[in-house]
DNA sequence: TACTAATCTGTAACCCGTTACACATTATTC
DNA sequence: GAATAATGTGTAACGGGTTACAGATTAGTA
């Protein structure tokens, strides 16, 4: 491994130099310079980012804490974060917390002794005060934290009303709803407005909406006993796609057809949507573009830069598709 | 950030002292041990990674290049990786590689100047020249790169030919095959175990196969062309899931049933194949453990230690669903 | 011409750990 | 009791950059 003293030994000129000419900063005469770009690549010197960082206490390194990158919500997230950030020039730390305080814990004391210069945070159970531990930048993806740190996600409450909505619009006289975990800010969000309007039908029954964890299988169980114990049910808002998803494995297996039976609508607008038979209509979220801003918002903060709105929520969009079309 | 001098201030010792207590080595006092320790958790002491990095020439740090995240094969993959380096105490970047030679080119020079210790790379152009000039700990996965770098991969040929005596046993009569993109490894092996089975059978035609490119899209475009211009192929073996996908599309395009009037089977085993209408059959990959094993594997390479078995064969499993029981 | 400002370059301290080496003390052995 | 081995601890060099500071030139100005 080469390294600066190589160099300017080479170039013959001292190790300042050659750093002012690395990184373009102080006075360097013409010749100089070209004597020791000559020799850099000569040399094909990389300056060593280690000894860099150790300097200037930062590492051109991020971290991002994902539930699990296994769940088809959170490619895309991750991939959005990383494509700006490579393009400037941080590279990525992946972390799958699997939503377990202790990992998320683990993860954040990494960081902080690799000097990782900030975070993305997916994450239901971080609360400000830890990370007010490790001070370092730090932006929330897809939920909040807390008011102070900057936050970007989806109107989610918005996005329950338009599914809900969007059901009785196609012709749903009863409709279910399959939400995801309790106390979880998402899954709330979109039951709340999925309540917003139903409860004025006089029809609802708050027995109308079950509990499906955001997992398939789950979701599969009981909206199967849902529509069982409430055969009236003709249309199902999950929480999420891969909620409805088991949704519609429980109407094939109750018989149901689906969209003419049972309409059923997803959230998140993942690719799988568009894989299935019917193709689930679903609450698109603008989850790359979302992902990149949170990752131009910590790049931004790591620069020292105030961000100014620290509430940023993007709309969902509204895909028609087979699974609710009647 | 408290850091070792100010933990050997408290307790009285010198830094030396401090950094044996640490690491366990060196000879320490009962005594000496006990004051530095409740320093160390008086001042909440961690100690700087990056400090360590610079003398120890090592990061504790690896690099997973994928071609993109997004894929639903790689999430998977990247999670074996991932979980098991966090464990042996490793943290994992990130890289999306997009096959392109220019960014890999970029994620290694990055990985080399922050002391990365080593890489599992995912891909089909890089060559073990190029590995060379960087000078780390290699392993290859999913795909093989050159004999020397330790390859954890399927028995793709193996496996087409599986798929394709399945699709006979459960009497397909004309099968076709949508092949992955040429020159590729995965791709042209799961070929070659089609054309192993398929061969031996006087209705072969060599147009019988068309490339696909592992995409959906673009597999439900070759599919439905195949279909019409050979109407008489009752079963399609796909050389991935997704393009299995398209061709379950082609299918419902064409109002052929799948599976009465069209089997299909695909590769890879990825959780896509059980959300479909109907679900598919496939060869499924032991993904996670293939990728752990690739993650002991490079740490034993790590820590200096040979690995004996450089080709490391995974065998596929046969999964019968829906789409091809008849 | 004299003086100030701008340009150029090197020396050395610093970032924060690790460890070779030296020295001191205590334990073991004959 | 002397010699040797084992234990305990500190000093300082080192890893590979960055930058404050000083000193030397050159350019610009009155």
């Amino acid at each position: 491994m080469t390294t600066i003293k190589d160099v300017a030994h080479h170039a013959e000129v001292s190790v300042a130099t050659v750093s002012r000419v690395i990184n373009r900063n102080g006075y360097v005469n013409e010749d100089t310079r070209k004597k020791v770009e000559a020799a850099v690549d000569l040399l094909n010197y990389k300056p060593n980012s280690v000894a860099r960082s150790l300097f200037k206490k930062q590492s051109k390194t991020i971290g991002i804490i994902v539930p699990d990158i296994t769940n088809p919500y959170f490619p895309e997230l991750v991939r959005g974060v990383e494509d700006y950030l490579i393009q400037k020039g941080f590279t990525t730390i992946l972390c799958n917390s699997d939503e377990d305080p202790e990992k998320e814990r683990l993860y954040l004391d990494v960081m902080k002794q690799k000097y990782v210069d900030g975070a993305i945070i997916v994450s239901n159970t971080i609360e400000r005060d830890l990370i007010a531990e490790y001070d370092m930048p730090v932006v929330a993806l897809d939920r909040s934290i807390h008011q102070d740190i900057p936050t970007f996600a989806i109107d989610n409450r918005s996005g329950g009303r338009k599914a809900a909505e969007h059901l009785l619009e196609v012709g749903c006289t009863r409709i279910g709803h399959i939400k995801g975990p309790d106390k979880v800010e998402n899954s709330d969000n979109r039951y709340l407005g999925y309540i917003d309007v139903i409860k004025q039908q006089d029809w609802f029954l708050s027995s109308y909406v079950v509990e499906g964890n955001f997992d398939q299988k789950e979701a599969a169980k009981v909206t199967k006993e849902l529509l069982q114990s409430h055969p009236e049910i003709d249309g199902i808002f999950a929480g999420n796609d891969v909620m409805a998803l088991g949704a519609l494995k429980a109407a094939e297996s109750l018989n149901l057809n689906v969209p003419e039976d049972l309409a059923i609508i997803g959230f998140d607008g993942i690719d799988l949507t568009e894989m299935t038979k019917p193709e689930l209509s679903t609450l698109s979220q603008p989850i790359y573009q979302m992902s990149r801003e949170a990752a131009e918002a910590l790049t931004a903060l790591i620069e020292g830069k105030m961000v100014k709105e620290k509430e940023n929520v993007f709309p969902s969009t509204l895909i028609k598709r087979q699974s609710t079309k009647r």
